[in-house]
Order: structure tokens, then C-alpha cells, then sequence
DNA sequence: ATAAATCTGCCATATTATTGACATGAGAGA
DNA sequence: TCTCTCATGTCAATAATATGGCAGATTTAT
């Protein structure tokens, strides 16, 4: 049913995860149905929008019955590639770094954190949920003997840039960047990045505009 | 010479955090002038939408010259809030909100975090790089006493949206949320979520997609 | 079984955002 | 001083995105 996926547009993509989750808790609830009126009050978007943006993937709706939430919430998974499994290296075992070893909120959805490297003497050797901390001088050869599909860059952004080429070289396709930098990298990679402090200062800024 | 604020784009809001980011290295470089094309490249936008977007808060470069690194950086920097001190408290003493108490790189914003609150006893009472957490029952009170302008909602999700109402009730302008809900507030209060999973579905969609 | 109500998928329209073009003014060099 | 070059601010054109409306399919009520 669903239409080969060609083109999504940025905007579209950036509601598909929201998509997913309010369908994932929907479901949890006990919801089977709902109709783009009564999950655009839910979600403070339009129902046209919510429509015209299930539609780029095809059809998953009834018309006079609406959709099924379970149904929909499946297509969306595999829209969004979450029926894959993907391993995940953290670079940069600091806070933040330390912090996402320790979550396990994304394993649900398959992501598995398998390594962390630092150059800290003190942190090597140890590890986290039973998540080795390796060195940093280790990385490349981690990669080439283990499946590594995504990298969290934690590290200073002085060493950020540095950092992805050598995970981009070794082969990982995934940068997951929370460094405060704008990573390059060549079209075969995607970079997905959290930059913490932008969203701090457009807070600061909704806060003082008005 | 800036032009009253009055109505900024999304879209325009979403990347002056970019631009302070970017000043703020070239300045620390050593750069003192730049024009919007030389802006373009190293950023990735083009160049008319750099000119388009500062003159939202009127025209802070000269013909002939370009930009001045450091008087725009301050003009941005003001823009956004930024002269401004913030005291914030982290809701939730878990692994990301120790993370974030433990990280300093804010502080040269004036982002102070003040205290973190959890319901965990045996997290109460211990402290954070000389922050304290307190039982999470002392929260209003604690606001009360001290002025906090952000409050960051790191507990699971089920507790985000009381923890919000409460806080919000309590007196606190901006929540800053990384619980993975949509969290929903009355007009006066505003909300900047960081929906760490949404953008790891992200980076699984663009994976995949090709 | 039939009628009324519901709700999708799609298309046409409206709105918003980005890009391109250019007149004008400042700086640099001779 | 004069001319050439550079680069802004602004406006118009284009592109992207969101909204509104409707035909037709499906469910629900009678």
C-alpha cells in the first residue's frame, strides 16, 4: 500500500518522530483508533497537515473509521528505520557521555550502545552497565571488527571535527553530535546534531521577547 | 540603530543561536570583519538569507565593509537574551541531569544552575559540584525564597507535565524539557524541549532513507 | 436496509520562507 | 581626489509549506 518512498520533505521528516511517539503512547493507552481531528488536538497541529503528511507514505487511513493506531504507528516505525537494530559508540566518556551509556530508553527502539572511548587514562578500563570504556587510539579498530552504525560525538568541540573524519573513514554512517560545532562531513555520512546550547539561548530569547 | 523586536520568524529565531555560536569562535580567532558571503560558506547558508535575517532586528553592517565580528556578536548576543543572568534548577538528579549540573560550559552565558531536586533519598542531600539536591517536596518553597528563571525537567515522563504545572504555578517562565512528552503550558510560560529521541529517530530516518 | 454522519485522500489556494537581483554607499588604491 | 570594487539593505521572484474544501468511501444509527 504505502508508495516508494522518494522525496520527504525536511518538514515532514521533522514530525515523524513526534508522529511516533504520541502513536506509541497512544497505543500504550489502549487507543485503537483516532481519527487527523481528534490527533491534531492532541497534537496542536492541523488535520490537514497531519493528512497531507501520512500521505507522502501512502495511504494508512479509512475514511469514515480514521486510522488504527497500532497499524499507523508500525508504518511509521519502519518509516523511520526503527525496525533495525543499530549499534551505537559514544566518543567522549565525560558527563554526557556517561549519561547516555547510562540511559536505556533507546533500546526499545533497537539502539544499543556497545563502546565509549576517551583519552582519559583514568576512565579506560573502566565501564558502564557493563559497557567497556575503551581508548580513544582503540576506536578505529573497534569499528573495523564490530558493526558500528552510529557514533554520539561527546567530546570538547575542539576535538569534535577531528573526531567524525576518523569515524566517517573507518566507515560509520552516523554522527550523532552533541558537540557545540557544526560538523562537515561528506555527503555518504549524516550528521544529526544536538546542540544544547542553541536551544538554551532560544529559550533565553522567547524569554526576554516580549 | 537596531530596529524595535517585534515579530520574529521561527525560522529566523531557530538559527541566531547559530549565528552567536559562529561570532562567538571567529571573534575568539581573532577575526574582526566578515561579509555575509564569507558568513555563507563557513555556515552553510547563503548569503542573502544571512543579510535577510539580521535586518529582522535592523541593519547592523556597512556597505563596502561587511560585518564587524565582535559588534555583531554583542548585538546577537542581546538579541538573544544573553546579557541577561539566569539562575536555573534541574528537576529530576538522574543520570542527564547530573550530566548537565557538572557541565560548566553555560556559565560564560550567565546560565547558573542553583539546585537539583529528585524524590530519590539517597540522592538527597548530596551535591553537584557544590549544587545541592533536595528532596523534590522543597521545590516550591525553594523558588519561592530564590529566583530561578528555568527550570530543566529531566524525570522520566510520566512525572514531566506535573512537574511543569507545578513549577510553572511556582512562578518559573521558561521549562526547558528533556523528558520525552510534549509538555503543555499556559501562555505566559514557555517551553524549549530537547526531544533526544526524536532526533535519534532523525538520523535512523535519514540512515535508511536512500 | 436506508439515511445521516464521519473522515480520508487529494487538489486548489494561501501563507511563509528562501533566493536572486540591484541601487546605493563605503572603503581601497592610484 | 577620483575611480573601481566590494558588500549591504531591500525588493521582487521563486520555492516550500500549510490550510481549506470537497468528492467519495465507510461506519453508525435508526
Amino acid at each position: 500500500m504505502a508508495k516508494e518512498k522518494n522525496y520527504v520533505s525536511e518538514a515532514v521528516m521533522r514530525r515523524m518522530p513526534k508522529y511516533y511517539r504520541h502513536l506509541t503512547d497512544m497505543e500504550k493507552a489502549g487507543i485503537e483508533r483516532i481519527s487527523s481531528k481528534e490527533l491534531s488536538k492532541r497534537m496542536g497541529l492541523t488535520a490537514s497537515q497531519i493528512r497531507q503528511d501520512f500521505n507522502c507514505f501512502g495511504g494508512f487511513g479509512q475514511q469514515g473509521y480514521g486510522y488504527n493506531v497500532s497499524e499507523l504507528r508500525q508504518e511509521i516505525q519502519k518509516i523511520l528505520g526503527l525496525h533495525n537494530e543499530y549499534h551505537i559508540i559514544i566518543i567522549g566518556a565525560g558527563n554526557l557521555g556517561q549519561a547516555l551509556a547510562n540511559y536505556t530508553g533507546f533500546e526499545k527502539d533497537g539502539f544499543f550502545v556497545k563502546a565509549l572511548f576517551d583519552i582519559n587514562p583514568r576512565l579506560i578500563g573502566m565501564s558502564i552497565r557493563g559497557i567497556p570504556i575503551y581508548d580513544i587510539d582503540e576506536m578505529e579498530s573497534f569499528i573495523s571488527e564490530n558493526e558500528v552504525h552510529i557514533a554520539a560525538i561527546c567530546t570538547p568541540k575542539e576535538k569534535a571535527q577531528e573526531a567524525a573524519e576518523i569515524l566517517i573513514q573507518s566507515g560509520v554512517k552516523g554522527i550523532w553530535n552533541f558537540a557545540a560545532v557544526d560538523i562537515a562531513v561528506p555527503n555518504q555520512a549524516i550528521v544529526e546534531n544536538v546542540h544544547l546550547s542553541d536551544s538554551l539561548y532560544t529559550l533565553s530569547f522567547r524569554m526576554s521577547d516580549d
